[in-house]
RNA sequence: CGGGGCGUGGCGCAGUCUGGCAGCGCGCCUGCUUUGGGAGCAGGAGGUCGGAGGUUCAAAUCCUCUCGCCCCGACCA
């Protein structure tokens, strides 16, 4: 038996987590920079961020979120005022201590001028904000005050992946002070909501809204709220998150605010963040053997136009006619933006067809003499097989392309949403449990478990027990649960609804 | 931060055990051939072998230190 050739190698069955760095390797999309645990993202990855960004920001806007900017670096004071955050925040801190460099007895540059206050590279702005936030808000007339930054963060880790967690990361994180603990709540929920609609609608991840057992939950806030999406590993990302922070920062940092009875109060605070970890989210969603899988409404582009020509005769009559037609689809819009369209011009053969299915481009289209004649072109699809390729006319691309974008976006969600269902099981025995969870090969683990809705009374020893045979957690639970009464997965105590479990990045 | 693995041209790797001219495949450049496809032939460019120090007549190879990456833990978006 022979194998099929892949574009990948290894393939996601042989050794997922090499084939994922493969994959960002091939399709162009980061690579690892000089600095511990920092990567350059290309241009080929950074496209899908800018595109993520926009849609968000639309969406933000649309709820009457303004951006604005705040300093990288947090004074150690900030930081210090809120004790469950410090807590959570310390052990991955990157500090600046000085803030000259001179030249050393060696010749080199030694820091000098050292600061009287340390600063902080801001892992998250809670602290910082809160601060501005204090002095912007006086009375409940000021409130809601809906404010969103996109930035870079820091955080020092132990290990890191590219996209999925790196020591300096990309991200928006939104911010809002509330007067009413009702109204706060519900602006976690709308913006869990918004990046539900992201991941699905969008970037074509089905996930699944829930909220943060207190072990998972984020530093200081009261409630936390999260979409989980499914690897092909069978592993959970978590893609988006959104933290009712009650009134623990504006206490922190004395957001105050006097209501309508003349009394004083403090401010009820939000917090919300998507990062780059999201086009991680896509490699490990849509990619195949072959490379990177885009869906088109995120896609770095939409189309690449190959044109084919031998001799120098054919060169000016085929180009003539890609130019064309890569000026018509550009002017031509899709999700209300305008086509993006590629032309490769090198003459590789068959090589370099290969490069953009690596590269994840929904839409190949081959132009030669001989479908200019026919005024066509040769189409190919990503979601297809490399070898299904037909010839379309001209005039239906073009006035196709759009359906054609729709179709493959659909396509790879439902397909994403089948993968999901597949490896989604409730589970009520702890032998079964266990025994999904344990892979059958030990010493080389194959592609298991899944995610697993058990029941869980709620006790933070049960979760912490599972977690520490099977490195299982409770990634959420469930915002649209049924009540059901069942038995405990762990301890067996009475419990009245499943969660979420699974191994999680 | 603990345990393990790996750093040799853009990518994938051999060479390291046993020290003796830095190699192979792909990609890249040039030419010819081919011509709806991951092309063939010929020629060519490109690497202080992750870095520093040491042993030696001689180090990719041996020793010490160090940096980075990957995997498994602990921690986390």
């Amino acid at each position: 038996m022979t194998k099929e050739k892949t574009a990948i190698s290894p393939t996601r069955a042989e050794d997922y987590s090499e084939w994922y760095q493969q994959v960002v390797k091939a399709a162009e999309m980061a690579e690892h920079s000089p600095v511990r645990g920092c990567m350059v993202i290309k241009p080929w990855g950074y496209a899908l961020w800018e595109n993520i960004q926009r849609e968000l920001d639309d969406l933000f806007k649309a709820t009457g979120v303004r951006n604005a900017y705040f300093p990288l670096f947090i004074p150690l004071s900030f930081l210090e005022k809120e004790a469950e955050h410090v807590e959570g925040f310390a052990k991955e801190c990157a500090v600046v201590t000085h803030h000259r460099l001179e030249k050393g007895p060696d010749g080199g540059l030694v820091p000098a001028g050292k600061l009287a206050e340390p600063l902080v590279v801001r892992p998250t702005s809670e602290t910082i904000i809160g601060d501005a936030f204090s002095k912007w808000v006086s009375s409940y007339r000021d409130l809601p005050l809906l404010i969103n930054q996109w930035a870079n963060v820091v955080r020092w880790e132990m290990r890191t992946r590219i996209f999925l967690r790196t020591s300096e990361f990309l991200w928006q994180e939104g911010h809002t002070a509330h007067a009413t603990s009702e109204e706060a709540v519900e602006r976690t929920k709308l913006m869990l909501d918004i990046y539900a609609e992201l991941a699905e609608n969008y970037l074509a991840m089905p996930v699944i809204k829930g909220r943060k057992s207190a072990a998972e939950r984020f530093p200081g806030a009261v409630d936390t709220l999260c979409i989980e999406a499914l690897m092909q590993d069978r592993k959970a990302l978590q893609a988006g998150t959104s933290h009712f922070l009650g009134q623990n920062f504006a206490k922190a940092s004395q957001i105050r605010f006097q209501s309508a009875q003349e009394t004083e109060e403090y401010a009820w605070t939000t917090s919300w963040g998507a990062s780059t970890r999201l086009i991680g989210g896509l490699v490990m969603t849509h990619g195949d053997d072959d490379g990177m899988v885009l869906p088109p409404k995120v896609a770095s582009a939409h189309v690449v136009l190959l044109p084919i020509f031998r001799k120098e005769a054919e060169k000016g009559q085929v180009m003539e006619y890609t130019h064309k037609l890569a000026k018509e689809l550009r002017g031509s819009t899709y999700n209300g933006r305008p086509v993006r369209v590629e032309i490769d011009e090198r003459q590789t053969g068959g090589a370099r067809n290969w490069d953009w299915i690596r590269k994840g481009i929904p839409v190949r289209a081959e132009i030669g003499p001989r479908d200019i004649a026919e005024d066509s072109v040769f189409m190919g699809r990503r979601d297809n097989s490399p070898k299904e390729k037909k010839s379309v006319k001209r005039e239906a691309f073009v006035r196709g392309l759009g359906q054609t974008l729709d179709q493959i976006q659909d396509a790879l969600f439902q397909k994403a949403l089948a993968y999901r269902k597949e490896i989604t099981c409730n589970i009520d025995a702890k032998e079964d449990f266990y025994e999904f969870f344990t892979p059958k090969n030990a010493d080389l683990p194959e592609i298991h478990g899944g995610l697993a809705m058990s029941h869980w009374c709620g006790e933070a020893a049960c979760e912490a027990g599972i977690k520490e045979d099977l490195t299982v957690t409770i990634r959420c639970i469930p915002a649209e649960n049924e009540i059901i009464e069942g038995r405990c997965i762990c301890c067996g105590k009475e419990s009245r609804e499943r969660v979420a479990f699974s191994k999680a990045y």
